[in-house]
DNA sequence: ATTCATGCAAATTATTTGCAGCTTC
DNA sequence: GAAGCTGCAAATAATTTGCATGAAT
């Protein structure tokens, strides 16, 4: 699990990944660091293409695997059919997603803790991990 | 919000949502009873290829859609880039995926009942829904 | 120098759509 | 008989892959 703080060098955590440190990547990294809330491989490309010179939108799918099968990034399909990509910070976030505006709120709060070790015990089940998204209506879009 | 019990007639329930009932509809209502977790259509597909005379993966999809429109079903799609589908039974239920050998547990236990106050409270945020994925080691796939 | 990363174009996979014919109400 | 389903084939949309070239160690 790696913290990725502001100012990191992306190259030591690429190096300590055992992967090579290039431009693309450095940028990808970068990007998804400064994004507040998970993004598509599509959304990434086109800031990249405003950015970098040239980049494939290949590179970019490639990129985000590599960085999610070493647990860099972690990645969430949406029923709308398109996979978001986050940083895997080494806190433990989720997302109020507004119905309302769209708007994506990022907590700190997760309840999988208890249910954890329920599960461990009841039917010896070991959660190595999980996927919540809340739906609901954000203080500005609340019916009434 | 539809309870779908035994024996209970589909067409009633079609019916009811301004529906015409038909041999697939039924057919689909029936797999999707009968089944215990969540399945793509391209299963649902398979399964009633070998029942009825015929049937058209479209017509699969396009049938799951508007049950899921008329939340008769619930879609989820997942990071194999396949949505599942289930019915929306009145009991609220989650799924573990055994990523070892691809099994599911549907559970009834749900942690959101806490949360879902606190974030009303802290942050005046109006819940709606949720979506909540179990991964890990079922009984039969723990290592070591 | 060797290994790994990337661009490009083409392939794959899941899902959607247009339209003509066929069931339900 | 009108409105709504369905099959079929073709279109999209997201993601993946093969391969030749280019860049990082």
């Amino acid at each position: 699990m790696i913290l990725l703080e502001e100012n990191t060098n992306y190259t030591e955590i690429l190096k300590r990944e055992g992967m090579k440190s290039t431009r693309h990547r450095n940028a990808i990294l970068l990007l998804l660091e400064q994004s507040e809330h998970p993004i598509t491989a599509e959304e990434l490309y086109i800031s990249l293409k405003g950015k970098t010179a040239t980049i494939n939108l290949s590179t970019v799918y490639r990129t985000l695997d590599t960085f999610a099968s070493k647990n860099l990034v972690i990645k969430s399909t949406m029923d709308d059919g398109k996979a978001r990509y986050e940083l895997n910070h080494h806190e433990h976030k989720h997302h109020l997603f507004c119905v309302g505006c769209h708007k994506v709120i990022s907590i700190e709060d997760c309840p999988m803790g208890e249910l954890q070790e329920s599960l461990k015990k009841k039917i010896d089940f070991d959660v190595t991990g999980h996927k919540l998204e809340i739906y609901g209506y954000c203080h500005n879009c609340k019916k009434g």
